[in-house]
DNA sequence: CTCGATCCCTGGACGC
DNA sequence: TGCGTCCAGGGATCGA
């Protein structure tokens, strides 16, 4: 599954393989996953001019011939600046990729044939393809000028790499979510997946049903701490590659083999050897340790508090 | 606000 | 060999 590790993985490998190259032309098959597949014929012609990550989605920022003249006349322009803060560069469209669960990105010599699940093709100025490829298709590609494009940055968490000790700590002691919960929402954070919340909680000593306004500051410090530590070091890795996921050239990444809790049901704990175990929280299965990561204590809370608590909020 | 349920989708695991 | 069934999982959405 990509998560922020592996979608900088691939966005790297992009940036060394079809950054600069122009779109000449754009095959589709299914679209259902595209926003608005109609508006793809308006990347033709267009140079890819930078492309990044943010949170789990990738940008390809796009620019045509006449960068500048464009630039002038569009004030949308401003808003999608704005909102991705810095750099004085102008881009007029986006195209926003969301990789799902299955989804690759990467270029392909046009004589190959495609890949069963290929569903979008772009025609590169080389002669190559750039190709979208998802068997699930649980991805997502949308063509963005700059008021959808600000909408979507918006909406986003803060990003798990940059975020501050303050911030970490007001984010998730502010909220009566359960702590897993909070770090796979993208509007808190942006880019972490059920693995790096797993890993970084096993590291943090915290179970993944702790609500996230009883944790302690210091909790919290430690956590925002491991996290940036296990992307990190997963990005250096080249990501995980547990089902599928393969970067922009194709090879799989090495962090699997560091994963401590996820996917680890019933196997040793790597600091004390009691079983992992596995709960659904959130909805998602969760790998803890039990002795560990101790639960916390029953998280009922009469309803009477509940709603006096609730009162004062923002 | 927070939760669980449901849906999207397909390949892989498993049972017979 | 081949079928049927179950399940994972990011995210949107909806009702409680």
């Amino acid at each position: 599954m990509p998560e922020l590790p592996e979608v900088e993985t691939v966005v790297r490998g992009l940036q060394k393989s079809v950054l600069g190259r122009k779109i000449l032309s754009v095959w589709i098959g299914k679209s259902d996953f595209i926003d608005n597949p109609a508006e793809f014929t308006r990347l033709s012609g267009q140079k890819i001019a930078a492309i990044e990550r943010f949170g789990k989605f990738m940008l390809l920022r796009l620019a045509n011939g006449e960068e500048l003249a464009a630039a002038a006349a569009a004030p949308v322009v401003a808003v999608a600046e704005s909102a991705t803060g810095e750099k004085g560069e102008s881009y007029t469209a986006s195209l926003l990729v969301h990789l799902g669960m299955t989804g690759q990105l990467a270029p392909s010599a046009a004589e190959v044939p495609f890949d069963k699940h290929t569903h979008v093709s772009f025609g590169l100025d080389d002669g190559r393809e750039l190709r979208y490829t998802d068997p699930r298709r649980f991805g997502r590609m949308a063509y963005l000028t700059g008021e959808l494009l600000a909408k979507e940055v918006e909406g986003a968490g803060a990003d798990p790499l940059e975020v501050g000790a303050a911030e970490f700590a007001e984010r998730v002691r502010s909220r009566n979510a359960r702590i897993k919960a909070l770090l796979l929402d993208q509007s808190v954070f942006r880019g972490v997946g059920n693995i790096y919340a797993d890993e970084s909680l096993w590291r943090a000593k915290i179970h993944p049903a702790h609500v996230g306004a009883k944790l302690s500051v210091k909790e919290a410090e430690t956590l925002r701490r491991v996290l940036q530590e296990i992307l990190n070091r997963a990005i250096v890795m080249r990501g995980s590659s547990i089902s599928d996921f393969l970067d922009a050239n194709g090879e799989p990444g090495e962090y699997q083999r560091h994963h401590r809790a996820y996917g680890r049901e019933g196997k040793p704990c790597y600091r004390c050897r009691t079983p992992i175990r596995r709960v659904i929280v959130a909805g998602r299965s969760s790998y803890f340790c039990p002795k560990c990561q101790p639960a916390p204590r029953q998280r009922k809370a009469s309803r009477r508090k509940a709603s006096r608590r609730n009162k004062s909020r923002r």
